[in-house]
DNA sequence: CATTGACCTTGCCTTGGTGGGAAGGTTTAG
DNA sequence: CTAAACCTTCCCACCAAGGCAAGGTCAATG
């Protein structure tokens, strides 16, 4: 299976895949005479498993870790256990911060006319904050 | 006043002044005979200003319009609440996203045992998802 | 008056994840 | 034979921030 194929069947971009096998995130492929990278499904299985874990947030380098883990059939789950349980603790202090900007943010706005008139609170929170 | 003293009044790190300079968010200093950066009261208070937008979470690109309709005393205040009303979306789909990695990780990490033991919930999900 | 240390200047590199595009080689179908 | 659709590597851009380096300036010491 050449690149594109396998990109495809991942739904993961070619270039991510080949900056990928750069990472060290997946094995290097093997080569064509002519210098194509050549995939199986089990190359496909990796890449959709990078893709979601992605889609849970979790870093690149998080990622090196957990394909490591997931092919170490005998890993302590504890290991995996605590990235995860890193990552959440990274992602809930960002929903955090995001929920009080949309606190205030959405407050200003419905307090702010949105017609010609140039008094608008949103500058004046800007402005007065400290 | 010199940067470093803005700096610390402003609470803005010196280099990122220089560069919102660059980026035409700040006016352009004027400059001692020895190419010092001089600033006044005011240029402190825009900083802030600015300081407090990127607290909101306010990208540079609309930090530079917020700065440019907050100097103008005839803006209509239509356009602040339009770019108040599209991040405030944007953090609002950030969010959401956050959340259901959140919820998803969460039960994983429940699950999970976390000790010696090889066979991790977290794992088979991100396996075998799709 | 010279030195020292704190300040200032510009410029380049790194982060993290993704994407665009160039310049060139290969394969396949018409 | 040629054109399209692949593939290759390499460099650049985004975003906001910060580190580091090499050099100039200023004020207070000895």
């Amino acid at each position: 299976m050449n690149i594109g194929e396998v990109s495809k069947q991942a739904e993961v971009n070619s270039k991510m895949i080949r900056r990928y096998e750069a990472q060290g995130i997946i094995p290097k492929a093997g080569r064509s005479m002519s210098g194509y990278r050549q995939y199986s499904e089990n190359d496909v299985h990796v890449l959709k498993f990078v893709k979601r874990a992605r889609e849970l947030g979790f870093s690149m380098k998080d990622i090196k870790q957990l394909v490591s883990l997931w092919r170490n059939k005998s890993r302590p789950s504890s290991q995996v256990k605590n990235i995860a349980m890193k990552h959440a603790a990274e992602l809930a202090k960002k929903l955090n911060e995001i929920e009080a900007m949309l606190l205030t943010l959405n407050n200003l706005v419905e307090n702010c006319h949105g017609d010609h008139r140039p008094d608008c609170p949103i500058l004046t929170e800007l402005d007065c904050h400290r």
